[in-house]
RNA sequence: GCGCCUGUAGCUCAGGGGAUAGAGCAGCUGCCUUCUAAGCAGCGGGCCGCAGGUUCGAUUCCUGCCAGGCGCACCA
């Protein structure tokens, strides 16, 4: 247990044991009625305390009193003997506010510097969570949507990491059904044109990519009209599934790229070869979830809150995409998880009932499987939408944003939004304002504490073997003990940032919204931004202070680097 | 028609049952002979879409409406 968060339960146990002692007294009676969830909040206003309780508030109505006189009966059976709490105060409509003992900040301080790369992370709590993410389709490159899905996923996963989970990274790759057919019929017609042949086009529903030209004249060349040799269905089969193969290798490339590594590619096509999709039809008939109708069979879902059945098997036998998505997600299931993750575009809203549904109907518990949606992305070109046409062929790449905007930025810029808001992408304005995207403010502020380190012991305060790879506290413990308190606001206000790490992390796993921690990177950034300019760290007159400084200025790189490394984003020591 | 998301400062967006609603950008004023000015300090700017309801208290929760986006396949 962090610092903080042992203070806080003391101060909530304290709450709970003065409320028991209030009652005991006779001088509160809740009637019976239960005690509420005693919770303690930052408050908006630092005139209010570090910790600030509505107790009081809550229990006002079965106590019939006053908000105000149940807050003074609490606080006067508040026992702060053994805590930081220094000072208690009844404010308001009936708040308590606590007051600590600035030590507590110093105390922050010592123990952002023990943990290191550690500060916020959980202990293991030994629990499997699958995180699928990207699950691109093989037969085309990377675009921008992806690029959103690929960063939010990457950074839930990152998230549950640090919250204890034990995470695999999943992607799922749609290498079987219609639509290879047409991306294998496509791949036809590109090498046939590379070869010279003219009248062709590609067919309905096929794909008009200028990355399927390429590769099938890279292919021409090296080949030549070889294949036109084989027989139709050997020459299709060969060329679908090199293009697969090229095009997965394209998608790993990218993601690689982009800093995102995934643990496991799954191929839907591995789940026809192995009967995995008739096999689960049949155990969900045996549950009696199926039935046949109009020569289809059908999976009951409205039975499980779907708002229709859906059909599993076709009129002509051939599996609907739900059967492939249900084995897999069986799958996911029988390989251990304790839960599911899928991130999705909210085009695909409307199918997560029927997934729940399926997921119910083969036996497991709905809520394990959880759909994290993410609204689309508008790409604009100096704020105009770039209209993005398939037909055409024409289609901004991830790559291209990657190489034009940079990794770190362009990650940021993906997450830095909650998911539930449409996310607008200008290309030339993330160009154009690089230099002033907020990754660069979050970066700079970890830059400039190197800095100051690497004048530090330069100017001799620190030791000459001094390595960044550990902290100021882990090389020099003497410091943390004899260090004093923290007396100017803006250092309060930095240690308190500082302190909220960890329940912003938890924060963010527990609700998935992986922009919390892009948000606090940057709170932490301007808090340091402004503690700079308001103290010099470096004052040879104030040799005490300088210490307690250099710890502080090494707990904000600890902080912001592990912020960032959650968001795949890079923390580097000069700017 | 039904479902999901969104509506908060000029723009892009945070926040969230409480005490005076925030940030960045844009505009204006200051701050580099001292650790990185990719920075800081300050000023101006708000019926938190509209109308009801619940509550001691609603911008936050509920209902209805309005506006924008996205869905509603024996496609994936």
């Amino acid at each position: 247990m962090t610092v903080v968060a042992e203070l806080k339960q003391a101060i909530v146990d304290r709450l709970y044991a003065a409320l028991c002692a209030a009652e005991q007294a006779g001088e509160l009676d809740l009637g019976g009625a239960e005690w509420p969830t005693i919770a303690l909040e930052v408050p908006r206003e630092k005139a209010h305390g570090d910790y600030a309780t509505n107790a009081a508030l809550l229990l006002a109505r079965s106590a019939r009193k006053a908000p105000r006189q149940v807050a003074e009966t609490l606080v006067r059976h508040f026992d702060r003997q053994g805590t930081f709490v220094e000072r208690v105060e009844v404010a308001g409509p009936g708040f308590i506010n606590f007051y600590l003992d600035p030590a507590w900040l110093t105390a922050v301080v010592r123990e952002i510097g023990r943990l290191g790369t550690g500060y916020g992370r959980m202990a293991p709590h030994g629990k499997r969570v699958n995180v699928e993410y990207v699950s691109a389709n093989p037969t085309g490159p990377l675009h921008v949507g992806h690029g959103r899905n690929a960063v939010v996923g990457d950074v839930i996963a990152n998230c549950l990491e640090w919250t204890g989970w034990e995470v695999t990274r999943e992607h799922y790759t749609n290498d079987a059904g219609n639509q290879v057919l047409n991306f294998g019929a496509s791949l036809e017609v590109r090498y046939r044109q590379a070869l010279g042949e003219e009248g062709l086009s590609i067919p309905e529903n096929g794909y008009h990519g200028e990355d399927l030209v390429e590769l099938m004249r890279e292919l021409a060349e090296r080949e030549g009209d070889r294949l036109l040799e084989l027989p139709a269905e050997e020459r299709r089969a060969y060329l679908t599934s090199y293009g697969l193969k090229r095009k997965l290798e394209e998608i790993q490339r990218v993601l690689d790229k982009f800093g995102v590594h995934l643990d496991v590619y799954f191929s839907e096509q591995a789940l026809h070869d192995a009967d995995a999709l008739m096999a689960n039809v049949r155990d969900l008939k045996a549950r009696g979830h199926v039935y046949e109708a109009e020569g289809a069979l059908w999976l009951r879902s409205t039975a499980f809150g779907d708002d229709k059945d859906r059909v599993l098997v076709r009129q002509n036998g051939l599996p609907t995409y739900v059967a492939a998505d249900l084995a897999y997600h069986r799958n996911k299931y029988e390989r251990g998880f304790d839960r599911l993750i899928d991130v999705w575009g909210a085009d695909h809203h409307g199918y997560v009932p029927r997934m729940k549904a399926g997921i119910a109907a083969m036996g497991w518990d709905p809520d394990t499987f959880q759909v994290v949606l993410y609204q689309l992305v508008n790409l604009l070109a100096n704020g105009v939408p770039v209209q993005m046409s398939k037909r055409a062929g024409r289609l901004v790449t991830l790559e291209e944003v990657i190489d034009e905007v940079g990794r770190d930025a362009a990650r940021f810029w993906y997450v830095m939004r909650s998911a539930d808001t449409t996310l607008d992408f200008d290309l030339e304005l993330a160009k154009k304002q690089s230099e002033e995207n907020p990754v660069y403010y979050v970066q700079y502020a970890h830059a400039r504490v190197a800095s100051i380190l690497r004048q530090a012991q330069e100017a001799g305060l620190l030791p000459a073997g001094f390595a960044l790879d550990k902290t100021v506290v882990q090389q020099l413990p003497a410091w943390a003990e004899e260090a004093g308190v923290f007396s100017e606001e803006s250092e309060s206000d930095l240690v308190k940032l500082l302190a909220a790490f960890p329940g912003e992390v938890q924060l963010a796993a527990d609700r998935l919204e992986p922009h919390r921690i892009a948000r606090y990177a940057q709170n932490v950034a301007g808090a340091f931004h402004s503690f700079y300019n308001a103290c010099r760290v470096i004052d040879r007159a104030e040799p005490e202070r300088t210490r307690l400084r250099l710890m502080l200025v090494d707990a904000v790189r600890v902080t912001v680097r592990n912020a960032l490394n959650i968001l795949g984003v890079s923390a580097p020591e000069r700017m």
